[in-house]
DNA sequence: TTGATTAATGTAAACGTTAACACATCTATT
DNA sequence: AATAGATGTGTTAACGTTTACATTAATCAA
């Protein structure tokens, strides 16, 4: 505004941002958010008075105390929760990182919204930090979490033994690990026992009759994916079954191995009569392959999931699925990432929900 | 630390803070994140270099700026992007924000994942805010981001008078507007051509031979709902069809909603042969309801529904659908908004992309 | 009355940046 | 030889909070 008018005294011609300066000025409000010192120009007191009734620490006299909050509504008056990151690392900014592997999951999606609602209730932003399986994007998602000077994060790290997250919890940033863990490190987790969910699933199987039961597993990386597998292996162990190495198939996760992986396992000269899918997007992708080739489940072939979706009953048939409770691990992870922000020394605590096999029609 | 020797000194008595102060003095690294002091210090410069080779804004000897960005490898610096943000509003923080109504809905996940892209790529973080078709909790973000200084705001406002969301905007907050718009004001606004997409899927209904097409609506005040409504209304006049106004369901936009006037439709002593629902939820939940009644789609009952999604193919039979470029709409978004903050002069722009009739075997 | 405690408030330094301003040197133009 | 500009650097005041410390006035026990 006073470049505008420097531009006029010093040229005397109506330069282009004179005029738009002009128009501005004319403007009623150039509201620029109230800061605390305005508050307490205007109650007649001094900065730190307001900064009392706002944290309401220590006494103030009763009189002053309405005479601010006065000013504050008048002025519509809204801390800067940027200021009060940037004062005290120590005093919550009351914001949170969420760090997930990928939000085209509703495995995740799920999470993601059990912690915005226990965030949301105890007055906390959420920064979400979406790295797609790419771990170069993930050490830059770190970085920026870092910098931004986070009060706590939760995360589902592409490794379990990630040297910068590990960093990051011996540094002292509250972390709580979710749906994985973080080797040699002490800090919170929310998982399920993925390990028993796939027995259930497999074991079911194998009860219902079915002999050639194949795995379609996610990233090998991922500890989820193998504990999968070892309760798939055990499962066919215990009921004196053996396994096929033939019908293990290692994918990246994602829809399109889904796809391909089933469409391999379909074409095997002696295919398998049931499948076990290592996550959502995979069995997705399985369930389009079958579809195509027009197999009937669970005739031809049946499939059980892992990960259950609020949507299994619109699949046709109705899909039998491991169901994770998905939001109840985000909102675990989200309290006790608020206890230990509140509480940094609390020992540890490693959550484990139960899964549910949701037996519906498709096996 | 000076603390605890201070009591030391002071009082000769081991107080339980010194003993831990002793503890953590034996741990390797108190890591506590160097600043630009630090480098500075480091450096044997002025904090001021330091600045100046971080933002290369004028020049600097190269000699002193080699020696700086060593000290900065050496230290491992990270701007605080806390302290950039407070210091200059104009300035970019790097920080934006995205308001969605409900991220159960794998449409608004796919602009979520387009806007985090775009996001990315140019070193914004997002904040989340996810309010779940809660108007009062939807006031209550704003207000977090507001306080929290972002950049700009990427939203899909409960409704299109928001006064709040009016008022940041006048006052300067660069704001996109996703899925719906904002009345009498300017504002970027990226959309689907609601209307002509769902004339697209009725006028194929009816080509296809249905005669008693029913449309299952969203909330009304979701100005996407009536564009979507007046599409219908119009394929079937101009089809010469008349409008019965009993095959109109409005609902909350939800998946129960779509499970339970679904059933209402179907129950409906003259029922229809064809539906067409209003989004994502409401299809599934749809389809869950014909399922359970064991009808077969398309023979007794069509269905084209709003909102394509990647395992449109592994439902049974396949989904003939509208598709919205979901993803490419939070990229368009993203992009006009950081163009927008780059240039808050540019005149509004709206953008309507145009939705795909996917046809498959549903309908 | 005095000295000590308490209540109510103010002052100012910090947090980690940016940017306006000032101040040297040095080079080039007259 | 003098002046103007460029180049390179340092100093310092913001930004909006919190908080340690200082200050004053009032209350109270002795």
């Amino acid at each position: 505004m006073r470049n505008c008018f420097y531009f006029k005294l010093k040229t005397f011609t109506l330069h282009a941002d004179f005029i738009n300066c002009a128009i501005l000025e004319i403007k009623p409000e150039e509201t620029v958010m109230a800061s605390m010192n305005d508050v307490a120009k205007k109650a007649g007191v001094s900065i730190a008075t307001v900064s009392r009734v706002l944290n309401n620490s220590s006494s103030v006299n009763e009189a002053t105390r309405v005479k601010i909050l006065k000013a504050i509504k008048e002025l519509k008056y809204q801390p800067s929760r940027v200021a009060k990151r940037l004062r005290s690392k120590s005093m919550s900014g009351n914001l949170l990182g969420v760090l997930i592997p990928d939000i085209d999951n509703p495995f995740y999606v799920d999470v993601l919204r059990g912690i915005e609602d226990i965030a949301y209730t105890n007055n906390y932003a959420i920064i979400m930090c979406n790295f797609g399986q790419d771990e170069k994007k993930e050490k830059l998602y770190l970085e920026i979490l870092q910098s931004e000077a986070i009060d706590g994060l939760i995360a589902a790290p592409a490794r379990e033994d990630d040297p910068q997250l590990k960093k990051m919890v011996k540094d002292g940033l509250p972390v709580v690990c979710v749906d994985r863990g973080l080797s040699d490190t002490e800090v919170d987790v929310v998982l399920v026992d993925n390990e028993k969910g796939a027995y259930s699933a497999v074991d079911y199987l194998i009860k219902s009759g079915y002999k050639r039961i194949a795995y379609i597993a996610g990233l090998p990386t991922i500890p989820s994916s193998r504990f999968r597998e070892k309760g798939y292996r055990r499962a066919l162990e215990e009921n004196g079954l053996v396994v096929d190495d033939v019908l293990i198939r290692h994918g990246n996760s994602k829809h399109e191995s889904g796809v391909e992986l089933c469409r391999e396992l379909l074409e095997l000269p002696n295919p398998p009569d049931a499948l076990f899918t290592g996550n959502n997007l995979i069995t997705l992708g399985a369930l389009e392959t079958i579809h195509r080739k027009k197999l009937r489940i669970p005739e031809d072939i049946a499939i059980i999931g892992f990960d259950d979706m609020y949507w299994s009953n619109s699949l046709n048939p109705p899909l039998t699925a491991v169901r994770q409770p998905a939001v109840e691990i985000g909102k675990r992870a989200g309290e006790l990432l608020i206890q230990r922000i509140n509480d940094p020394q609390r020992a540890p605590i490693q959550m484990m929900l139960s899964t549910e096999l949701m037996k519906r029609s498709s096996s």
